[in-house]
DNA sequence: ACTTACATACATGCACGGATGTATGTATAT
DNA sequence: ATATACATACATCCGTGCATGTATGTAAGT
């Protein structure tokens, strides 16, 4: 075979992508072989290669082409509710159940790196990535939570840090579960009743 | 070697368990062969074959292990709180945040089947088990809750289900986030906290 | 306009280790 | 004597990494 246009290869490279997307989110990263890919895509482990180190660099590719809409997605967030910090609050736990329920592309990454993937030293690099933005967002919440307290939207007796890890864990633990059965119930009123519920809780908190 | 008596065989069954829950745990299923695990253990795969079928099995008899106590542990609240079904609530919800803080197994078990181990069809079996008591006690947490709300604990507009689910999420998201970093905060305290957060925010709902 | 030279975009093949499953050996408890 | 509790040995398959082949796009020179 031969060489092909910039746009071609890039088409590849997509498709790569796609297929592995697909592949890993169903039966897992370490039980698809890059052999499983390529013949899937109806190449060879030989393009596969060629776009990427190997199967930990696919990985952390599949998370970088999810990784820039969510960010802007809590930057937006970020605009839109510049004065309110508890509806800030309420907003970004949503948003992440917003995005995978809507993003086919988020809800894929989301299912492999929860489910489909043994967090170990192979998988480091997309788990640094996905680690880096979690801490990063948590500490932002964490600040949140202080300038709601500061602004007397919630109890000045409250932990702000205990409070975020807790929004996180809900929001995490109901992705959690809806992933694992999305028939069961609808993540995004599920998330948006349970965060309301949660923050109401923690206003009348003495 | 040679044939050991019934309590040896079953020591070095008990032997294998231990090792395979470890290696497992730190570096994941699918990365752990059946040989390391012997050869952690001092013993053969002939061992292993002997005690377990596959690595499938060897998993699920891991799961089997914890399964006995954290059921009892339930039914003990049941006993304990006969009268207070939001009491009741609370205290299962947190006897799963307490009990993998405590019991060295039941954490290593949890590890592994929330962040070791490809939720795919190699691993059904455990999974299964797991899921099982899983969806016997998401019902029975329904119930409670349909429960509390008809004896006015709870307002009577809260959907039981739901709310169930939001709670299940809660923990388990909490319970996730403290494996990947234990060291962050205490598992118990941060459970209440947040249970409570969570109940008293369903009970001012309108 | 046409060749040249090179980089690109893959395909193919091989060497290697490693994992599984099973068949068989063997020594001992009962 | 026989079933048990392993160890050993063997056959098979699979996945990875790399080295190499190859055909084309592309830019530069003339």
């Amino acid at each position: 075979m031969a060489r092909k246009t910039k746009e071609e290869a890039q088409a590849t490279r997509e498709l790569l992508l796609d297929t592995a997307e697909q592949l890993f989110s169903t039966h897992g990263v370490s039980h698809t072989s890059l052999n499983d890919i390529a013949r899937a895509a109806s190449l060879t482990r030989g393009a596969v290669y060629w776009h990427f180190d190997n199967k930990a660099d696919l990985l952390k590719a599949l998370w970088e082409r999810v990784a820039l809409p969510l960010q802007q997605g809590l930057e937006a967030v970020d605009r839109e509710q510049a004065s309110n910090p508890r509806a800030r609050i309420v907003q970004k736990a949503c948003w992440m159940a917003d995005h995978i329920g809507a993003d086919a592309h988020m809800l894929a990454i989301m299912n492999i790196l929860m489910l489909r993937c043994e967090f170990t030293a192979e998988t480091e690099g997309a788990r640094a990535h996905f680690r880096e933005v979690r801490e990063e967002c948590l500490a932002g919440m964490t600040d949140e939570f202080r300038t709601a307290i500061a602004q007397q939207q919630l109890p000045l007796t409250l932990d702000a840090e205990r409070s975020a890890l807790g929004l996180f864990g809900l929001v995490d633990g109901l992705c959690f579960h809806w992933l694992i059965d999305r028939e069961r119930f609808c993540i995004q009123a599920c998330t948006r009743a349970a965060v309301e519920a949660y923050l109401s809780g923690l206003e009348c908190t003495r």
